[in-house]
DNA sequence: TTTTTTGTTTGATGTTTATCAAACAATAAG
DNA sequence: CTTATTGTTTGATAAACATCAAACAAAAAA
């Protein structure tokens, strides 16, 4: 099975197989500046079940961060916009 | 979040966040009359294995079977090709 | 009728996952 | 220095998941 840029698809896949997480990258598909910060986002877990999931997104690379004062900014990355652009236009139909 | 056509796009997700399954969705892409038996797969686990990751797939209608005889034919929901025709070609790119 | 082919179901096992509460850490503000 | 804000880590728990071997079922072939 080959991989784009070692972002397999199927790890993808997965990482989005859970309402919170596609949640997470609509909401950003959806916000004017491109970035939230964790604590902008509507979810309806605790903060640390949501940190968890933010995690899991981290490391399948879907997202990035950008750390300002306290505050963790998140934003798609763009590589992932680059590699699967169909993956943005499927959430965006959500 | 918003639905289409009783396909949450989270349980398409879930559903081909493995590579077993993936790897069948491929498998029918590739294939020249668009279906295959059971048997006919590459893969990498015992049978039983492989026949519950066809469940998985025919429950989150992303394949469907036909019978004849003895042999089980599958091939790719028609649906998911009109719905997220992205999703095909994001698979195809692997 | 017996055997082969094709695939499913069951039961068991170990792993991963989602979740929460509580404690923690780092920065900013008072 | 103390408090508030923002987010992470830890430890526990229950549910879901992937896997296998073995038994099973249905149709076809011998």
């Amino acid at each position: 099975m080959k991989e784009c840029k070692n972002i397999p698809i199927e790890k993808i896949f997965k990482s989005l197989g859970d309402p919170i997480r596609v949640g997470v990258v609509k909401q950003l598909l959806e916000s004017e500046s491109g970035e939230k910060t964790c604590g902008s986002f509507d979810y309806t877990v605790q903060k640390a079940t949501f940190s968890h999931h933010i995690k899991i997104l981290i490391e399948s690379h879907i997202i990035c961060e950008r750390t300002e004062g306290v505050k963790k900014y998140l934003y798609l990355n763009p590589n992932i916009k680059k590699l699967y652009p169909e993956l943005i236009k499927m959430i965006k139909k959500i």
